[in-house]
DNA sequence: ATATAGATGTCCGAAAACGGCGAGTAGCGG
DNA sequence: CCGCTACTCGCCGTTTTCGGACATCTATAT
């Protein structure tokens, strides 16, 4: 399957955007440890009408003026996955849950390890908001793209909510 | 056929040459799997030119200082297998290859097997590289000699492959 | 002719190892 | 006691590993 990328230079670095004919298929940042890699038949086109919407919208969410993306997805993973990513599509912005709370969303309670695995697989980072699940006893736990990254997100979002409940 | 023949110490156990009239037809360590023992019309020879040929460039080979023989050879076999101790003789001194890409490079891709027998009887050992032949998975699997042979071999090989990069 | 064995490689299923967790317990200091 | 940390163990999907069953082609022995 052909895929267009591009690259988008974000304040916590370099990320890598991949989409299929009409929906977004893979935000990375380069480096992370999932990170896919180019293949040779792929193309590079930072014009292509999904990419172009989506850099543009990463734009504004980093300069804080924009809490919800509106960008066609098409994530590749088993079902489970899909329904533990689809799960996490509906926390909004400055909202965190925990991996147990995300378990018991999709109707097994005990599969919390797997929703770890899962939600580390997610291939649509920041948009797919995997970053906003947290350890029951409130510690980050982990992120594929560092810790490091995983706070500035999270610190990103919760200032900008204090800041729209401030005002 | 009468045949000449000599021993010859090497550092990985005693030889056995034989050679026709005017070329070499055998190379065994002696006791080997498929050692063919002395008949009683052949003649020991030494001295006999092809024979001593080949004692003198086995010995510089297994000094590290030859990297490629000189002799004149007439392995008796089958079409099949002369086809590949023909392949098999291409191969350079430090390079290795699988059981796979021989039956390719011989236009047979699928007589892997064959290809090991065929091999298993290469009749001139060293001089025809048989123990440069490895599993597809990077496994020795096998060498008439014994696998310490084998293993030795390409050891000393490539220790001298990578001296002559080094120097 | 026919059957069998061999210095392989591929495929498929079962089994084990591995994680971006949580709950429960046991030990420590305050 | 209370709070904290460190540790063990159960849980569940995914990934990796491992082992056995074939496919396939010669040469050799019946």
């Amino acid at each position: 399957m052909t895929q267009r990328y591009a690259f988008y230079e974000s304040p916590l670095g370099k990320i890598l955007l991949t989409a299929s004919e009409s929906a977004l298929t893979g935000l990375h940042f380069v480096g992370e440890k999932y990170y896919p890699g180019i293949l040779p038949t792929w193309q590079q086109d930072e014009n292509f009408i999904v990419i172009k919407i989506a850099i543009a919208q990463l734009g504004e969410y980093f300069a804080g003026q924009r809490k919800s993306f509106d960008i066609p997805l098409a994530p590749e993973g088993t079902e489970f996955q899909r329904q533990v990513w689809n799960a996490l599509s509906k926390l909004r912005f400055g909202e965190t849950s925990t991996y147990a709370q995300l378990a018991r969303r999709i109707g097994n309670p005990k599969a919390v390890r797997a929703v770890g695995a899962a939600n580390g697989r997610n291939p649509i980072s920041i948009v797919i908001p995997c970053h906003r699940i947290i350890g029951t006893d409130g510690s980050l736990t982990g992120y594929a793209g560092g810790l490091a990254r995983k706070e500035a997100l999270l610190r990103l979002e919760s200032v900008s909510a204090e800041f729209r409940l401030a005002s």
